[in-house]
DNA sequence: CTGAAAGCGCTTACAG
DNA sequence: CTGAAAGCGCTTACAG
């Protein structure tokens, strides 16, 4: 097993510095064409690559972005949101377009956090994706920005204009979803899904949801908003007691597809037919939306372009540029859970 | 912006050299108790976190695994093969477990191949992920073995000893899916998959599979065997071919749940009822399966356990342990896509 | 265009 | 138990 090749294993063969070698192989246009040549053979032929360890604590920039999925710790372990995942994806694509690399880590909001990745020199910025609790980790994402880490979080808006957050228009969201049931016909549409300021995200789909609503001479009512985390279990157990509180409803609204997967299945165990009797209209578009029986209507957020304007937005902070809060609309995928739309009125 | 702390910085304030600071942050035996502490209050206050870049250089080692994600271009840009996803899923957790870090990456397999992480130094060994074609990458894990990379690769059973593969065991799988078929009455199973070299894993799936049928006094007809790679799209070809190919055929064994899913809606189409007049077993077992309609009967891979298996060899090898081959066993999940088993069968 | 030299921030033998 | 010193493998001003 040879020893790894090094720059100066590299310059006594090609007959130069190590200066010259290091240059060469950088591309710098101090260095004579044919010398650069040469040397990059060598290399090539040493298989040599540059020490990053090397590089990086020279430079002191590391060419590596970290993403922390901050999960909550109800969900079943082995169960990572699908739509995080669906993040991580486009978020991966998304960061090696730029000639970065990415480091992944899931955390438990309950331990402590390596957010350390970054004092730690091993990665220029961290992505925070997370449906957690938020007032539980605000004061986390206060000490980053604190410690000037460069990061971006996924989803929360923005109160704290100190942190930079990209997300889906989460308010939009809930106003098509709740124009869409309108338009389908539905009158009496319950919630499911944490509308407090734990859970900003959902938060803003019901604001969206009830101000729809008030456009269409229509109130939301409290009693018919049920808390859920997104899981499909949390879904089917706020469903529940949605039918068990006696409330009129004939569609239901989830704040996520894991909810309104679980809730369909609360009301197929009742033998409420979905869309006949109740609609049903999910949040996310997840790959299983598309096979839930009946298939989900949903409210699609577009991942790629999500993780395209994170990693954006994160390289521009690091490098000291203004960068905005992005809002990425978000749009309505029609199928099987809801009735068809009742095209022209008669109302 | 004040600059980030160094071990100088906090040897300063502790009026001690910065080589103890280095010990008692790395809880070094060799220093005093009571110094340890001082030390350790100092950095923490300080926010102070060891430089992974020098200390990185200075031991030679990263703490940090690869993972190489490495899809077959065919497939849909923006689709991650959701077995992966899931075996992501578990080697992140895997990894954290064992105190390292873990850079993740896509790979088409036409580009070239940053398998250098190694080289660079990022990285102490490399997970490889694929169900690309083996035969076009054989070659490239020759080279990474050469230059004695460390490396294990998932599924592709060692037909060369010098590459460590981990995987779950896919003859048993084409084995214990078609005893099912058997044992629900089927006698005359169609494959759909790959079964050359091209793809190792599902060839051993359809060697289980026809040596299964040999047992029960049947054969494995060449001409119901389809090629499909692991999308949903592939299988709906295959299937669509099976079908207009005039063979008869009471069951599918798709080599994978996106094949099966596909195949499913192909059958759909021509007004095939599943598991009536055909039954369907898949393999993977993904989340989709348990939402597809009906619900598929599949081959699950324990995906929690594999990612450990991975992970824990790939570091034996990098501390130059002994490492055998890993075979994880499978095990059925039963659904709705084939006939219930006959019990007791009268034949 | 090239080389000699400093230095990034650690870890760890070596000497005491 | 502690400190002075070397060195990991680069990059980059500085001098020529």
């Amino acid at each position: 097993m040879a020893a790894k090749a090094t720059s100066i294993d590299i310059a006594y063969r090609a007959g130069v510095s190590q200066s010259t070698v290091s240059r060469a192989l950088r591309n710098s246009p101090l260095v004579n064409e044919a010398t650069r040549l040469k040397i990059q053979a060598i290399a090539k032929e040493l298989n040599y690559k540059v020490d990053k360890n090397a590089s990086n604590l020279r430079t002191q920039n590391s060419h590596t972005l970290a993403l922390l999925i901050c999960e909550d710790p109800t969900n079943d372990d082995s169960m990572i949101n699908p739509f995080f995942l669906s993040m991580l994806g486009s978020i991966t694509r998304a960061t090696a377009q730029q000639g970065y690399d990415l480091l992944v880590s899931f955390q438990q909001l309950s331990s402590d956090w390596h957010a350390d990745y970054e004092d730690s020199n091993k990665a220029d910025g961290i992505i925070l994706l997370g449906y957690g609790d938020y007032v539980d980790y605000a004061h986390k994402l206060e000490r980053l920005a604190e410690q000037n880490t460069h990061f971006v979080i996924w989803g929360a808006q923005g109160s704290d204009d100190s942190v930079l957050s990209v997300g889906c228009d989460n308010y939009q969201g809930g106003v098509i979803a709740t124009a869409h049931l309108l338009e389908c016909g539905y009158k009496d549409i319950a919630f499911l899904g944490d509308s407090s300021s734990h859970s900003p995200e959902f938060r803003d789909r019901y604001l969206g949801h009830s101000d729809e609503l008030r456009k269409g001479g229509l109130t939301a009512d409290a009693n018919k908003q049920f808390d859920a985390i997104s899981t499909e279990d949390s879904g089917y157990q706020a469903a529940n007691a949605l039918l068990d509180s006696g409330e009129n409803f004939d569609a239901i609204f989830a704040a996520s597809d894991l909810i309104a997967i679980g809730a369909m299945l609360a009301l197929s165990e009742r033998g409420i037919r979905v869309p006949e009797d109740v609609g049903v209209i999910g949040y996310d578009d997840i790959p299983v939306a598309s096979y839930a029986s009946p298939a989900l209507t949903t409210v699609k957020q577009n991942t790629k372009l999500a993780g395209e304007k994170i990693v954006e937005s994160l390289l521009k902070a690091i490098r000291g540029q203004e960068v905005e809060p992005q809002l990425i609309p978000t749009s309505i995928v029609v199928r099987q859970s809801c009735r068809a739309e009742t095209v022209v009125s008669a109302d």
